[in-house]
RNA sequence: GCUUCGGUGGCGGAAUUGGUAGACGCGCUGGAUUCAAAAUCCAGUUCUUUCGAGAGUGUGGGUUCGAGCCCCACCCGAAGUACCA
């Protein structure tokens, strides 16, 4: 063989790596441990584009990278294969999700062995299988037998809150629990029947259910999300959506809002991802304050960030769903009020987002007094409240809020200025500058923050309000009306929830004949005829015996999408484990994750529930590090080019890019295949690609037709993706790996651009040729010239400086540069290539594998050491550096002058500080080595 | 609106983190080889230019002997979020 051929030289290794369990991960080693970890995919029936692989090749680079300097390696993959759009193919086609999934997953384990990943396959994982969802069952049941414990921060089981009830009722117990209004002893507690105590265990549990508000969509027999929802009908079909109560499954998560908020700190994550999640979970720091009613002995508690504007509250505004609406209304605005509540309830919660700038709202007829001065303050109702922030309630203040002042400008509320010299007759004063109070008493000349401290103390002075925080992390809801996911692992004793035993997880998803929702509206579980549970023999029974004494109905809901993927990464470490989710050796092994790469679209969903996921079995002592991602880099989107093409309003005439003018057109995106480089359409193609355009006329410029381009998101309905197996086809593995690399920063969303990727396929070809000088394999034995060894060690020094820093593009460059020098030093030296294959090798695999065992070596090259470079090769690489100026000089590295090899090691691997520099006489030239200053002449 | 990130040739992007801006690659131009094409190789390629040089990293200012990088103000783009009191 002469020639670079890459499809029979990837064919053979990929089959070398798999018969010889090249990557399959060492045990009872004494090497240190790395876990690289990718994003397990979702397997789409659409298959891979150019996109998908992105961060895997960046992953798989710094695995083999860190293979190669001596670390246990764990790389694995699976498939996060629980899912809605297989669950729609099967209600489509009727074929089991199973089958689906199977398919799919065949499929994308072809594509990414194409590319030649070192995965260790053996420790694949599926969410969909029971094997693996049966932990997730028990950590679900876990979350149900867990309460917050608020003074150790922790949870812990919740029978040590059962205890404490029937010792103390729930007194000073420090349990996290939204409900303030509950209050029993232990006296009250133990004459509770079961389900009453199970109603109030419900407040504290982890995992619990409840009713929620849901979008109900009677034709399609589901629950809508908010944006499935326009203008109050069905985004598919227009049906009408009705608000409806559900009982729904959540997740307490907002206990960990505070230790999800600090964690952030530790860990090594883009500032931008961790402040998406900073921004979710939403903490503000306020206060409390109880308002009393007139004629009343309730209390009104609201929520403010400005309680230093108190004397300007000149009105109080209720969500319209807030609790205590019913009592404060007047019977002479009862008709009112009524009327604004239902109107408000039926616009959904994306009209009242979309539609912010009207204000509405209704007086109640009763009046608060002011905690202070006890002037009667109006209560009104309004939806610019929102019901589940905060207590749903709020103290307006017109001069200090632009939503209040608009609201009080509206119906002709009292706006009361308290900011001094401060004009707020055309807008609210919202800055929190060092502008001083007036008009206020005891806050008059203070500023913003002395005045908070001041009255926040005498509100808790005087027992009428007292410091506080509120977040904007809701609970999660954790059900799902869906087939193809876990099943939630409890049945309903006299309505009353109660987990499976241990023992008998897991609880497999059960037959269905069709996967939609039942006609009374029961989730597709409901189809199972019936799904019941026997407790005496502990086994699912398909009858209808639920008011029989042993058998219990199911819970039909499934979970969502994200329980599975919660805790993926601690199961690698230990996949085939029947007995605990993972052993405890293993676990104290590995730890956590030292590299994740990942999209950072899943900010707010997968890596904050991870995160909490994993807090919460820290809490229980099952996770040795409350963190489980050290590290975590957001690989950037590959953008495609879309194809344009333009068509005269209303015609069939398609107009060729430059010669628009001033046509009214409407662009149609066509499959970018159908164009060339030099974006000319291929008519004839297009004509045949779909029938539509085989009567239409094209307008040519020159004898073309060119289109116009469009980069935007990879997509298969807007016709611009690139598929990676065509790549492989036509480069090579390889040639994809590096190019892929060589487009830009990890970090950085990039269009992709074919035509490019033949700079780093003729790198390869031109590296394999300067080993081939003639037909075969040669190396000079001899040794290399000095200019190579510089080279070489050059290149050593910048790759593996750019690899630690994950900077794969320049790694590209530098390699690059390298071949051409040892092209033009004619070098084919042994001693060079070596050492320069295995630096190579992370990023094309095939091609030094190739090479590795034509230089005779007989074991895989993923198992070499890593180069070190020599800085005696680089020292002698000087470079003049003229410079002309006057006056003193001042440099962050340090000079000295006359130095000594040593000397020099030194100045170049330490950073150093000042000079001495130099009573008035110029330098004529400075001499830098590999980028730093290490010598002056004058 | 707020938050975060970014703005460098025709294009993707480098720049030793304050020290020769435009590495490397694509594209383009010219040449060699070829009957021709592909492939390969060589040279050139920020702009202006009177060929001396001058200008130049979104705009305007500042710090510095020296700024793509630091500071201030503004403009533009991307992402996230949004009646969160």
């Amino acid at each position: 063989m002469g020639e670079y051929n890459f499809k029979e030289i990837e064919i053979k290794w990929q089959k070398f790596w798999k018969d010889n369990d090249t990557f399959v991960v060492r045990k009872n080693t004494k090497l240190p441990k790395y876990y690289v970890l990718d994003m397990f995919p979702y397997p789409s029936g659409a298959g891979l584009h150019v996109g998908h692989p992105l961060g895997y090749i960046a992953s798989d680079i710094f695995a083999r990278y860190k293979r190669h300097k001596g670390f246990n390696v764990l790389h694995p993959q699976g498939f996060d294969s629980f899912g809605l759009p297989t669950e729609q193919y099967a209600i489509l086609t009727g074929q089991h999700p199973n089958k689906t999934t199977k398919e799919n997953i065949d499929r994308y384990r072809k594509q990414l062995d194409r590319m030649g990943f070192s995965f260790d396959w053996s420790r694949e994982i599926r969410t969909s299988e029971s094997n693996y969802y049966k932990w997730t069952q028990w950590m679900f049941i876990l979350l149900f037998n867990s309460y917050y414990n608020i003074k150790k921060n922790k949870a812990e089981s919740i029978i040590k809150i059962i205890k404490k009830f029937e010792k103390q009722g729930n007194e000073n117990i420090n349990a996290y629990c939204k409900n303030k209004k509950l209050s029993f002893d232990s006296s009250k507690w133990n004459s509770y029947k079961d389900y009453e105590k199970e109603n109030i265990l419900q407040e504290y549990r982890l995992a619990f259910i409840s009713n929620v508000e849901v979008n109900w969509c009677e034709e399609l027999g589901t629950v809508l999300a908010n944006d499935e929802i326009v203008n109050g009908v069905s985004e598919r079909g227009g049906y009408s959506v009705v608000k409806k109560n559900m009982k729904q499954w959540s997740i307490r998560i907002g206990a960990y809002s505070e230790r999800l908020l600090k964690g952030l700190e530790k860990i090594d994550w883009s500032e931008s991802l961790k402040e998406i999640q900073r921004n979710w979970i939403g903490k503000s720091l306020g206060a409390s304050i109880y308002f009393e009613i007139e004629g009343s002995n309730q209390n009104l508690e609201v929520f403010t960030t400005r309680p230093d504007t108190i004397f300007g509250a000149t009105f109080m505004t209720l969500a319209p769903e807030h609790k205590m609406v019913k009592n404060l209304t007047k019977p002479k605005y009862k008709k009112q009020v009524l009327k604004y509540i239902k109107s408000s309830s039926s616009r959904s919660e994306k009209d009242r987002m979309s539609d912010v700038k009207s204000i509405t709202g209704v007086f109640t007829g009763s009046y608060a007094l002011h905690p202070f001065n006890k002037k009667k303050i109006p209560i009104w109702i309004g939806d610019y409240v929102l019901a589940n922030y905060g207590t749903g309630a709020v103290m307006s203040v017109p001069c200090g809020d632009q939503r209040d002042f608009d609201f009080a400008k509206k119906f002709n509320i009292k706006i009361e200025n308290i900011f001094n010299k401060i004009d707020v007759s055309k807008k609210a004063y919202t800055e929190k500058g060092s502008v001083v109070l007036s008009n206020s008493k005891f806050l008059n000349g203070l500023n913003y923050s002395e005045a908070i401290k001041k009255v926040i103390n005498e509100l808790e002075k005087n027992n009428i309000g007292k410091s506080s925080i509120n977040y904007k992390l809701r609970d999660a809801i954790f059900s799902r009306q869906r087939y193809w996911g876990e099943p939630i692992p409890i049945y309903f004793k006299n309505g009353m929830p109660i987990p499976l035993n241990i023992e008998d997880l897991p609880l497999l998803l059960p037959k269905v004949k069709n996967y939609l929702p039942t006609k009374d509206g029961s989730p597709p579980l409901g189809n199972a005829k019936f799904w019941a549970w026997d407790t005496i023999n502990r086994k699912v029974v398909n009858k209808n015996l639920i008011d029989n004494i042993e058998i219990f109905p199911l819970e039909l809901n499934t979970m969502p999408g994200w329980a599975g993927s919660s805790w993926y990464f601690n199961r690698y470490m230990d996949p085939n484990n029947s007995e605990e989710f993972v052993g405890s050796k293993e676990l104290n092994y590995w730890k956590e994750v030292d590299l994740y790469i990942g999209g950072s679209e899943h900010a707010t969903g997968h890596l904050l529930y991870s995160r909490f996921w994993q807090k919460f079995l820290f809490d229980h002592k099952l996770v040795p590090v409350e963190e489980y991602s050290k590290k975590l880099i957001n690989q950037g989107m590959i953008l495609g080019s879309s194809a344009l093409i333009y068509r005269k309003v209303g015609t069939q005439e398609y107009v060729s890019k430059n010669l628009l003018e001033n046509n009214k057109v409407e662009t149609i995106r066509v499959d970018t295949s159908l164009v060339n480089s030099k974006n000319e359409l291929n008519i004839e193609g297009l004509k045949k690609w779909i029938p539509e355009f085989k009567n239409s006329r094209f307008i040519l410029e020159n004898g073309k037709y060119i289109v116009g381009r469009d980069v935007e998101k990879m997509s298969k309905s807007k016709f611009n993706v690139v598929n990676p197996d065509k790549i492989c086809d036509q480069f090579g593995a390889d040639t994809l790996r590096m190019y892929e690399m060589f487009l830009g920063p990890i970090e950085q969303s990039k269009p992709w651009d074919t035509s490019g990727i033949s700079g780093v396929h003729s790198f390869l070809k031109k590296l394999w040729r300067l080993y081939h000088p003639i037909d075969n394999f040669s190396i000079n034995n001899q040794k290399a010239s000095s200019d190579s060894l510089k080279t070489l060690h050059k290149t050593i020094r910048k790759v593996s400086q750019d690899i630690e820093d994950f900077s794969f593009n320049t790694c590209i460059s530098s390699f690059m540069i390298c071949v051409n020098e040892l092209k033009s030093q004619k070098c084919n030296s042994k001693e060079i290539l070596k050492p320069l294959i295995i630096l190579l090798s992370p990023f094309a695999p095939h091609f030094c594998e190739e090479i590795w065992h034509l230089m005779g070596y007989r074991s895989s090259i993923s198992n070499e050491m890593y180069p070190i470079y020599d800085l005696k090769f680089l020292i002698e690489l000087e470079k003049e550096y003229p410079i002309s100026f006057n006056g003193k000089m001042r440099f962050k590295k340090s000079l000295s002058l006359d130095l000594s090899e040593n000397d020099i090691k030194k100045n170049i691997l330490k950073d150093q500080r000042t000079i001495n520099f130099l009573n008035g006489s110029q330098p004529k030239k400075i001499i830098v080595v590999i980028g730093k200053i290490i010598n002056i002449v004058y």
